[in-house]
Formats: C-alpha cells, structure tokens, sequence
DNA sequence: GATAAAAGTTGACCGATCGTCATTTTGGGG
DNA sequence: CCCCAAAATGACGATCGGTCAACTTTTATC
C-alpha cells in the first residue's frame, strides 16, 4: 500500500494513463498541425506522432477539428486565467481596457515564443474556433466593459459592438505584431488602447 | 455561319466551355460549403454537383481549398470595385472612412441576402484567407489612410496598424450584424465610423 | 469537308485515409 | 488468483485524393 493509497490523493492508474494519452495526443497534434498545416495534417499524422494505436484516437477525440478545438480552448483558458488575474479589479475603464491589451499582446508573444501558434510560413488562413472559452472571453469582456463604462461615461454606446470591435482591434493588431520581427509588445498595445479610450471619449 | 462568327467577337467555344465548367464547379462548390460544411466536403461532393467526372474538377483547381480561395477571391474582387468606385475621390479622412464602412457593411449584407456568405447554423469557424484581392484590399485601405489622414492630422500614428485596427472593427462589428436580425447597416456604420474618427482625433 | 493535331474529358485505378468493431490487453476489486 | 469492466489494438470495408491512358471534342490547315 503506497503513500497515494493511504491518502487516497493520486489518481487511479487508469486516470493517469488516460491523462498521458490525451496529453500525447495533443502534444503530437501541435507539432503536426505546425509541421504540415491544418488541412494537410490527418488523424493518422498526429497518432504516428504517439505511440498508440489509430482506433484509440477515437477514444479521445471526434476528430481533428476536435482536437485543434481543444488546443485553441486550451490556449484561450490560459489567456483567461490571465485576463481575470490582472484586469479583475480595474477601477476605470482606462485602465481595464489598458491592462486587457497588454495581457493579449504579451501572451500573444509568449505564445509565438513557446511555439504554441500554429505559424506556418505561408499561413493561408488561420480558423477561428467558437470553443467554451473563446466565448467566455467574449461575454466577460462585454460584461466589463458594461461595468466600468457603465452609463455615465457613453450611455448610448453598444457595448455589444464595442467588445467586438476591441477584440477585431486586438487580434487583427496582434496578427500584424507577430509578422513584425521586433515584437514591440508596448507599441501594439499602447496604439491599441488610445486608439479605443479616444475613440469612446473616456480619458482619464 | 453564325453572327459571332462574323463578327469575330464570341469567344471560341473552347473558351465558353471551360468558363461554363468553371461557373458549374463553383456554384455547387458555393452550395456543398454551405450545406455540409468546408471541412466535411470533399472534391467529390462538389464535382457530384455537375455533371462533370471526377478528374476534369483537377483541369481547375488543385484541391478544395483553391476552390474556396476562388470564392473568397471573387467576393473580394466585388466588394474591392465597390469600394474604389465610392471612396475614390474622399477628400477627408472622415469621408473615408465613413463612405468605407458604409460600403462594407452593405456589401455584407447584400452577400448574406443573396446567400453568397457561407453561414452555417453552427459556424465552428470561418476560414480566413490570404488572397491576391484580399492584400490588395488591405494594402489600398492602408495607402488610402496614409494619404487622407496625410501627416496633419496625427502624424505619429502607425498607418500599419491603423489599417489592420480598422479593418479588425469591421470584420467583428460586421460578424456580430449579421447574427442579429435586423441587419441594422447604418447602425453598425456609423458605431465603427464613430469610434474610428474620435480614436485619431480627426473630426470634421 | 476531310484530316490531323491539340485541347479537354472521362472513369477506372492505386495508395491512403476514415471510422468501426470484434478481439485482445490492462486495471481494479473481491 | 479470478473475474469483469475499461481501454487499446489493428484489421476491415467504404470512401477519397490524385493520376493517367483512352476517348471525345474543338480548332487549324488544306
């Protein structure tokens, strides 16, 4: 009877070994979708990448939409995990929008940097996944915005079309960022957040 | 003896033909995205919807993806004459960009009228495409932002970035226009304009 | 028009992928 | 040690992708 037993703490084999095969499964998948691009890539590309067999791919995933689905929510949890620590208790609308955009530009470059982006060199197109997350970033930020906008500052703005136009900001902002070879993270995210803090007519 | 003939002005037929196969291989191109989905259709659902064989689909394209370039590309070749013919001459930034959005939210909205845009109830992901008109689109918008905000106006501003900020605005705030029902164009004009001009200090 | 070269179409074919499923292996409880 | 459930395996039929030799249509030449 082991240490883990007693405190009946540590997963059951089983557990773990699903754990690690889900893990292999897209750690393989991340190297693959990089290494041939998304549409080229095959299920059967990415379990040659483990060691399994091709019918337990199945066991985990649907398909490899499922699992590049997987690999986007996982980035975009991190990144939420990040947004909620540093922007939760944002005083003014200044600085939540501020604090957000420079969250999203450093991660974005760490995320290059680490080689979690799927850059291909000719990179025809990238997909744009509507995971769990991704729309939980959505609504949170529309939910802030509503928050520290409030109604004092520009009542009859859509806070709707305001996330989403910050987040087109963002991404199409960041996409440009990572082409550049500088990475000029403070750059980005300060042309960004002048651009929209002048734009709602809510400086500081 | 035909009046073509005489005339010397039809194409050959070789030439109506091939550009009749072309039309054939995208409209049910066009039609199979929509229904099954880009991911889940092969080359094969597209050429079972012509009367074409198999191999001639390769006389076109080289795969499905060429196919949904093509698509993508005519879109924007459309919207890109557009958007010549109505800000051509724009003398102010301000005029710019209020007669550029203008024209991109109603070109959106007539492609989703006239069932042009593939909008697929559950929309996991829209591909986004680096075509030759989809660069020009970009690079004209950039030029064009150089030259009527000029170095008077707020001459410290990125240009690059502005472009891609602008056009991050559109897509969004267009995206979002088209899942609400009433296709509101003036609304989602102006709330881009708007924010647009205020955000680089050029008012009228 | 007759003929031949050129251009284009066809569908069978091969290698590979997809997703399934009966079989085998592994893990956990008694 | 035995047994059952959970999981892994890889073979299998159906399908797809891309090629290509044979065939049909168009154009050019006389």
């Amino acid at each position: 009877m082991t240490v883990a037993d007693i405190l009946e703490i540590a997963e059951s084999k089983r557990e773990r070994s699903k754990a690690a095969n889900r893990h292999a499964i897209l750690t393989a998948a991340r190297r693959v979708f990089a290494d041939l691009g998304y549409d080229a890539t095959t299920v059967r590309d990415i379990i040659r990448g483990t060691d399994l067999a091709s019918g337990t791919f199945y066991n985990y995933f649907k398909s490899k939409e499922e699992v590049f689905e997987a690999l986007q929510d996982d980035s975009a949890h991190r990144f939420r995990a990040l947004l909620q620590e540093q922007c939760a208790r944002a005083r003014t609308f200044e600085e939540f929008v501020r604090r957000t955009l420079d969250t999203y530009f450093r991660f974005l470059a760490d995320e290059l940097a680490s080689g979690r982006i799927l850059q291909r060199p000719d990179a025809p197109f990238t997909h744009r996944v509507d995971t769990p997350e991704m729309k939980a970033i959505f609504r949170e930020v529309r939910s802030e915005i509503e928050r520290t906008l409030g109604r004092g500052i520009a009542p009859g703005l859509d806070p709707d079309y305001l996330a989403a136009a910050s987040i087109g900001i963002a991404r199409e902002v960041g996409e440009r960022m990572l082409l550049r070879r500088d990475n000029d993270v403070d750059h980005a995210s300060a042309f960004c957040a002048d651009l929209i803090i002048k734009g709602v007519g809510a400086h500081a």
